[in-house]
DNA sequence: AACTTGACTAATC
DNA sequence: CGATTAGCCAAGT
């Protein structure tokens, strides 16, 4: 066949992102290591953004470094995540999320990832 | 092929 | 804290 094949990269970041736990969350430079792809944090953000919607993934259980949005403040999308992830529990601190909410996430998917 | 852009990060000031 | 700089690398122009 002419067609590429899916980039197995993506594939990776959006398993890791699929298994992020509710009330939990992780960074992209965390998800990209998990992924495999250690020092990749904006290539885990660009596959974010071209998934399929069909995947229905928890986007919004990603954040920057330091857990906070990356989204732009005031827009649509980092609106929404921010009142997603309070719905799940998750609670913020000015516009850092808690730490708490992202210790054991890392462990969980340590487990499911490799050693289940 | 050269240059710019970006849902990033860590270090510095 | 926020602003700046530099490193990074894939995708878009």
């Amino acid at each position: 066949m002419t067609d590429k094949d899916p980039d197995p990269r993506y594939q990776r970041i959006w398993d890791v992102i699929a298994r992020i736990p509710p009330g939990r969350v992780m960074a992209y430079g965390q998800v990209a290591r998990l992924a495999g792809l250690p020092g990749r944090a904006r290539l885990a953000a660009r596959a974010l953004r071209v998934a399929p919607d069909e995947l229905a993934l928890p986007w919004f259980r990603v954040l920057g470094a330091g857990g906070r949005i990356s989204l732009p403040e005031g827009s649509e999308g980092a609106a929404e995540q921010r009142r997603r992830l309070e719905a799940e529990g998750v609670r913020f601190e000015r516009d850092r999320v808690i730490a708490e909410a992202w210790g054991g996430a890392a462990d969980d998917l340590d487990a499911l990832l490799w050693g289940p």
